[in-house]
DNA sequence: GTCGGTGCAAATCCTTTGCACCCTC
DNA sequence: GAGGGTGCAAAGGATTTGCACCGAC
């Protein structure tokens, strides 16, 4: 539950980072910009401002809870950590993400690391391309 | 010569072009972001504006003569685009990166896009970890 | 000569921060 | 009650843009 969640993270628990988690975990989008959960929450009328969900975000994140991601670069998006790990795949037209898992490329990556003498601490895989729709699955 | 490759390119040769380009040429430094670039031709005493080195920037990267990653997010970083792709390994503690291409993390990556009904365009594979360096190759 | 290229400063976008006030523990 | 949390507005960093001038073709 989201309120010990947040005393697990050693968190105050307060209004607005009960808002912010709570919208995380009920919302159908997985990847949110700062953007987005501002603008939605304060579309369902609730009282939190900007810098606030900045804060919270930050924290949520160097708590483990949330992941983000630069997919473009432009701007960051947010996504609840979910137990196993995954990388993304992502429509340039219509904007999709797909979440995927390939134990083959995670372990090549953890040879490709000890060749080189890395010790690993994360990685992030980000494929561009054109999804199944229609209107997205052209040639570029 | 830099002055067929803006040509080829489509691009009219001007001073700062041209300017830009040659620097990508010599220096050293393989991935730098557009104040590294602004700073050091300042430094050489060229004379180029802030403005132009981001537009050139942006033009070299749409004529694929560079491509353009976003490793933390913060900021862009530019390398001349090699024929050959690669991807990446950053140390966390002093920032070097290392290239590496993978054949068969790339034909896992062909399967996965098949699988999930994409046609690709590109990807990105950022592995960040410490290296080899005493002072960097520490548990995080 | 034309039209795109440039420099400067201002504007923009995303994010962080200073500060006075508020609320959790 | 203390110390962290919040909102607002201002500041910040990276990048883009408006505009008058300049230079390549």
């Amino acid at each position: 539950m989201t309120i010990n969640k947040l005393k697990s993270a050693g968190l105050k628990i307060t209004n607005q980072r009960v808002i912010v988690l709570n919208y995380l975990f009920n919302t159908q989008e997985r990847h949110l910009s700062a953007e987005d959960i501002f603008r939605d929450l304060r579309l369902n009328g609730e009282d939190v401002g900007q810098a606030t969900v900045y804060r919270v975000l930050n924290q949520l994140e160097e708590a483990g809870m949330l992941e983000r991601h630069y997919f473009d670069g432009s701007k960051a998006y947010y996504e609840l950590s979910s137990n196993s790990h995954h990388d993304h795949l992502v429509c340039l037209h219509c904007g999709k993400i797909i979440e995927f898992f390939d134990p083959f490329i995670e372990q090549r990556q953890q040879e490709i690391a000890e060749q080189y003498d890395m010790k690993l601490s994360h990685h992030n895989l980000y494929m561009f391309g054109y999804c199944l729709n229609p209107d997205c699955h052209r040639d570029i």
